[in-house]
DNA sequence: GGATAAACGGAGGGTTCCTCCGTTTATCCA
DNA sequence: TGGATAAACGGAGGAACCCTCCGTTTATCC
């Protein structure tokens, strides 16, 4: 391994070239966000500002796009939940983290079959990235909790089952809002000093 | 109403396109079954001997044809049933039945985010449909307990469930295999004799 | 500043989608 | 029975998309 973490076995990229996948990225990022699986490839391209021979290039395959979107997806937001810790008090840390949350999953949503089938057929790609997620909300958590600004009957499973149920909700046109009013819900619920503890799992 | 269920607001179409609707829909199910949603519409049109803008005129949209393809396995697996039930013992009929709803359920997930996504714009399709599925199932059970050959205290619940859990297993090429095997496991529960009953729901 | 390997862009061939319209045919009635 | 006619058919064609290939541009190293 060399220094920022980025193992040395591929001799890094030319600046531009990852400048380029990076556009790429948040092309793709947008249409997806805004057509679903429709989004065509050339489009992104076109979106990018780059040729169609530099998308295929950086992506070989539409499923390679992707599994590279939903990596960087899953990265930063395990990323901001760390960052958000540094910035802000925790409660309201969890507060932003869980609203950050819901716009991964509404971009997971849009892609719909194609990621599902993706995962089904690489294991490796669930194994990379599963844990970070609950590990995430733990610490957030937790941190909340030490703080006094949570009610310390709290269980991280209260908050990823509800995202599990928000995320397999009907889909719809104000699915945005709802899971934003759930989650807003959710925090007022823990924040809220209760004269009676929680039932135990 | 006339007199065979169908409303005669619509003035009845010519011979030969009943014919063709149905040879269309014969097509459609054949590639769809084994190739999911990448089923190319010249193809069905193609496989069924037809012109595409036949088939454009019978389905004006991809969704149109989806949702024909999906009301009329509905409802043929829910004739079926009854079917079965007139002609085979009861417990057998059941086995049939839920053998035969298999293979329904293949075909639902082959269509995949396609019908997830229709069904959800659409709830006016749900509608017309729903029902005819757990009312199937209580009817052959309710008859192969009735007739003996399945244990008295086995309740639709059990078999729903299972089939659910079926539907949503990780899709895979032996699913269909899987499928069969359990569902033959839950019919040798049902018909064992046992000398405990099981835990009341 | 020049050499060179890496990266870029887009033309082009193949496929699919969907429309439009000239041709065929089932149905009806004399 | 046979002719009129509205309904149904078939497929050519334009647009969009997928993906490959290769000539051109450019970042990087000395």
């Amino acid at each position: 391994m060399s220094a920022a973490g980025e193992c040395d076995r591929e001799p890094r990229k030319r600046a531009d070239a990852r400048r380029n996948r990076e556009r790429l990225l948040m092309a793709a990022r947008a249409l997806v966000a805004e057509q679903g699986m429709a989004a065509s490839l050339e489009a992104v391209a076109r979106q990018a500002g780059l040729g169609i021979g530099t998308l295929y290039r950086h992506f070989p395959t539409r499923e390679a796009l992707v599994e590279a979107l939903f990596r960087e997806e899953h990265a930063a937001l395990v990323a901001a939940a760390d960052d958000l810790a540094a910035r802000l008090p925790a409660d309201e840390a969890l507060a932003r983290w869980l609203q950050r949350s819901l716009d991964y999953l509404a971009t997971k949503r849009g892609l719909g079959d194609s990621l599902h089938q993706l995962l089904q057929a690489r294991p490796d790609i669930v194994a990379a990235v599963q844990g970070g997620f609950p590990s995430a909300v733990a610490r957030l958590l937790a941190a909340a909790i030490a703080q006094g600004s949570v009610r310390p009957d709290a269980e991280p499973e209260d908050i990823l089952h509800t995202l599990t149920g928000i995320y397999s909700a009907p889909a719809g046109p104000d699915w945005r809002r709802r899971a934003g009013r759930i989650v807003g819900l959710l925090m007022d619920g823990l924040r809220a000093r209760p004269e009676k503890a929680l039932p135990r799992g």
